[in-house]
Formats: structure tokens, C-alpha cells, sequence
DNA sequence: GTTCATTTGATTACTTTTGATCAAAATTTG
DNA sequence: CAAATTTTGATCAAAAGTAATCAAATGAAC
């Protein structure tokens, strides 16, 4: 093996493990310590790997994530309903994923998908998938929202429009039956929008707090909702609004 | 069989195998490793394959030999010119900023600026700028270059084409007087092109290597260039070639 | 068939890479 | 916070690989 083929190898398995030892790396490399501690030096140089004592990281980019690491609130919901969502991605799909918190969590998920094409306007959503390689990836583009991690503004949704996919992955601030769905900022509410115009199928993932909870701008009815995917907390009354104005699918996890 | 085809037929070995030894070449040509070594030195010099200790490699298109490697190696020419380059910002700018690593290094010089706006289709520079307050961030939209991180192809220069900025910073494979500016690929020139025709002014950050040398792309005359920034490897004479040719300005620091 | 240029493989000196050793530095433990 | 342990980086000799040189082999031109 070349140098390069062992820097190569050592690059990937890092990567899929997501850490390793110089001594694990050693022995998978069958080469001496000293090698590998060569190697990573020289990897890290070029920044593809992050240094530790005993070994080497796979470089997480938390700089763009910012909040991927943060505590979620609601997480176990939020993970079972993106969990649930990642089901509705088939093999080859073309989606849409916005910067909702729930939303991104539908990232683990996806990885195992085959060729499946990622459009979003989501930072952590790229962050989280750049090195898929089953994942293409398209950025919508325009101002960026700093604290938000996310793109918005005029030119995001003429970006958005130059799109079309097979279904996307929405969150919004409130829903109920009498107002469909609000959002509390007009930058959200426009790149929800046009998420929903270019899908053929929009999927809502929503915890039960916002169910029935309005926010100030309303800006699509109901029944522009394929499938609404949310958590136990919902009453049987309030399932039953929600289908009669249009919601045409609904999964309780 | 002739050398041409002994050629011909390593190349496409290596292609196949995405490496193999010196030796193992001998063994499949039924040739000596001295042979095998003279054959693969005239192949690596027109660039079709990268020559490793003990073998050849199908080139890597990408950060692991491409951009990381230089940026290391000319690391400090390019942190001396970034330097400078940030000197012609001044507060309140709109720019536009590409994907090259002298590019990149212009970031830290930056963020002491006041209130300037940076359009870019570079991650790291997005990374790297994103919490600085003072500074607003556009980010270019379209397909992602996952080994480049950067966006590029169609929908990234029709959305430049959507902006202008006062100056744009870039970075290309290849610059000389007789053909301009040459990339390696055709999404590189195709972005590069879009930031020189939407800005007031170009600045090219570009270290010695790279003038005089061409790739095989040219896509932009030196008129384009209000100023060309470079490092004291360069002679009398091309800075004169260069200027008759119409680079306005040309700083060596 | 001789001459001349090219290509080849062997020999050589030289460079790079490797793993072992060990003192210094970093980290963990008491 | 100091001792004990682990990890590191520098150094060096051995091994592996390379580039240069040269003579033999090939083959084209006359």
C-alpha cells in the first residue's frame, strides 16, 4: 500500500467510525504507530481530520451547525417524529428540507438512504449530510440568517421556485383546523411557501404543542398538507378538525 | 507493443485499479520496474496520473491532493497576499468572495472591518464569517461541490448574476499574458466569471506558481483584472508582459 | 549489411519511508 | 498538586524505492 492509498484508507475509516486510535488505526493499516502518528499529522494539516491524544476525529463542522448541538426541546417527540418521517423518504427521492429543529433531526435517518438528493436552506441540514456520499446536496441561496442557521429572503424563494421535488419536510410555529398554518416571521413563512408550491407532497412534522396554537401569520391552508406527522398528544376531536379542512393523512407516533 | 500503447494500456490499468505498484504494472506490461518508472514519469507529467512512492494513482480530482496540499505548502506567500488583499476592503463594502484558500485567508483580515457584505459560494468562508456581527453574509445558491465545499454549477452564476458588489476577490488555476486567466474546470471558471462581471473591480489573490502557468480552460482576459496580487517570485519582465496586456494595477508584497 | 538512433534492463548512487528507541510533553490518577 | 501512566515527536539505522548512467538489443534508414 502507497502512502497515499493509507492516507486515503485512514481518512475513511475515521470518517466511518467517526473516531479511532492511533493503535486501532495501526493495526487496521498494519503499520507502526509511528506511520500513523506521520500521517494524521499531515492529515490534520490539511484540516480533513481533527487531532486527539491517542488518536484522530472526524472534523465535525460546528461552526455552521450551531445548533445541532444545542439541547432540543421536546427532543424524544421531535426524534420520534422525524424517525417516522425518514420512512417517507424512498430511494432516489428529490426533497425539500427547511431549518426547523425537527426537521433536522430527520438527518440521521437519512443516511442510509440510497441516492437521494437533499435540497434545503438549512445550515445544520448541510452540515449534517455534506459527507454522505449517497446524498446530493442543493443550497438554496440569498441572506443569510445568522442566528437562525438558515437562508431566507427575496432571492431564496425565487431559488426555491427554480426547484421541484417529490415531497418536503416542513415545520411551522402553530396549526390549527380554523387558520391552517401561521408562522410568527415573515421569512418563514415565504420560504414555507414555496417549499409547499414546488412538492408534490408536503409532509408537516409538528409536535403537539403546536397543534391548535396560532401565530400571526397565516399563509397555507390545510389542505396544501399531504401528511401531518405528530406526537401523542393530540385529541381525538382536534384529528378529526384537522382532517375535515384537508389534512389528508395522519400519523400519530 | 509499442510504448503508446504500453502507455495507453497503464493508463487504463491504473483507471481500473484507482492504483497499483510499480511492480505490479511490470508484472501486467511484461516490462522492467526502470521501464514502468520511465513510462509513468512522461504520464504524470501531462497530468493523467499522480505518481506515488512505490506506484501511480488515478488523480484525485480534489481537496485531498488539489487545494489543501498547495495551501499548505505556499502557506505563508498566501497568508502575506490575503493580507493585503484585505487592505482594499474598506467599511461598508459589498464583495464578492470565491472559493480559492488565498481567498479564504482573507477572513481573519476582515472581520476587524465595519459593516461590510460578503456574497460568497465558499462554506469555509461562510464558516468562518458567520458569528463576526459587522459582518452580513450572502451565500450563493445551487449545487454543492462537497470536496470543494463550495456551491457551484448553473443556478450558482445565474443567482451572482442577481447581485453586484463593489469588488470581487478570486483565485484561478492559471494566469499569463499570452492567455489570461485559465481554470481546470469548468464550474471554477463558470462562478469566477459571474463575480468579474458583476463587480465594479476584480482583485486576483494569486501566488507566483500560478502566473505563467496556463490550464486549459481560458475564460476572462487581463483586462478584467483591476488588481493582481502576488509574491515576490516574479519577474521584471512578466509584470511588465502583464500590465501591456491589461492588469491596471499590480501589487507584490 | 552497416550505421545510427531509440529503447530497454541492469547497475549504481541517492532519496524517501519506515519502525524502533527514548526523552519530553500531556493526561490521568491518587 | 505531584506521581504514574500514556502519548508524542525527534532521531537514526534499515529497508524500499527512484533517478541517472551505461551497455546491449532492437529496428529503421541508407
Amino acid at each position: 500500500m502507497t502512502i497515499q492509498e493509507r492516507k486515503k484508507k485512514i481518512l475513511a475509516e475515521v470518517y466511518e467510525a467517526g473516531s479511532l486510535s492511533v493503535f486501532e488505526l495501526a493495526d487496521k493499516m498494519a503499520a507502526s504507530p509511528a506511520t500513523i502518528r506521520r500521517d494524521l499529522h499531515e492529515i490534520t494539516e490539511q484540516g480533513l481530520l481533527v487531532r486527539t491524544h491517542g488518536g484522530a476525529m472526524k472534523p465535525d463542522n460546528a461552526v455552521i451547525t450551531g445548533f445541532s448541538d444545542k439541547k432540543v426541546q421536546r427532543h424524544e417527540d421531535k426524534e420520534r417524529i422525524a424517525q417516522e418521517a425518514a420512512t417517507l423518504v424512498d430511494d432516489g427521492d428529490t426533497i425539500f428540507m427547511d431549518c426547523g429543529s425537527t426537521v433536522f433531526q430527520m438527518c440521521t435517518h437519512l443516511k442510509k438512504k440510497a441516492n437521494i438528493h437533499v435540497i434545503t436552506n438549512s445550515l445544520p441540514v448541510l452540515a449534517e449530510l455534506i459527507d454522505v456520499p449517497s446524498i446530493r446536496i442543493n443550497l438554496i441561496g440569498g441572506e443569510l440568517d445568522k442566528k437562525r442557521r438558515a437562508v431566507h429572503g427575496q432571492k431564496a424563494i425565487e431559488h426555491i421556485h427554480g426547484y421541484h421535488a417529490a415531497k418536503c419536510f416542513i415545520g411551522v410555529d402553530g396549526i390549527s383546523a380554523e387558520n391552517g398554518l401561521t408562522a410568527h416571521s415573515e421569512h418563514e413563512s415565504g420560504i414555507t411557501s414555496a417549499y409547499l408550491q414546488n412538492a408534490s407532497q408536503a409532509i408537516l412534522l409538528c409536535d403537539s404543542s403546536k397543534i391548535g396554537r396560532d401565530s400571526y401569520i397565516k399563509f397555507a391552508k390545510l389542505s396544501a398538507i399531504s401528511c401531518l406527522i405528530t406526537d401523542g398528544g393530540i385529541e381525538e376531536q382536534t384529528k378529526k378538525a384537522l382532517k375535515a379542512k384537508g389534512v389528508a393523512q395522519l400519523i400519530v407516533v
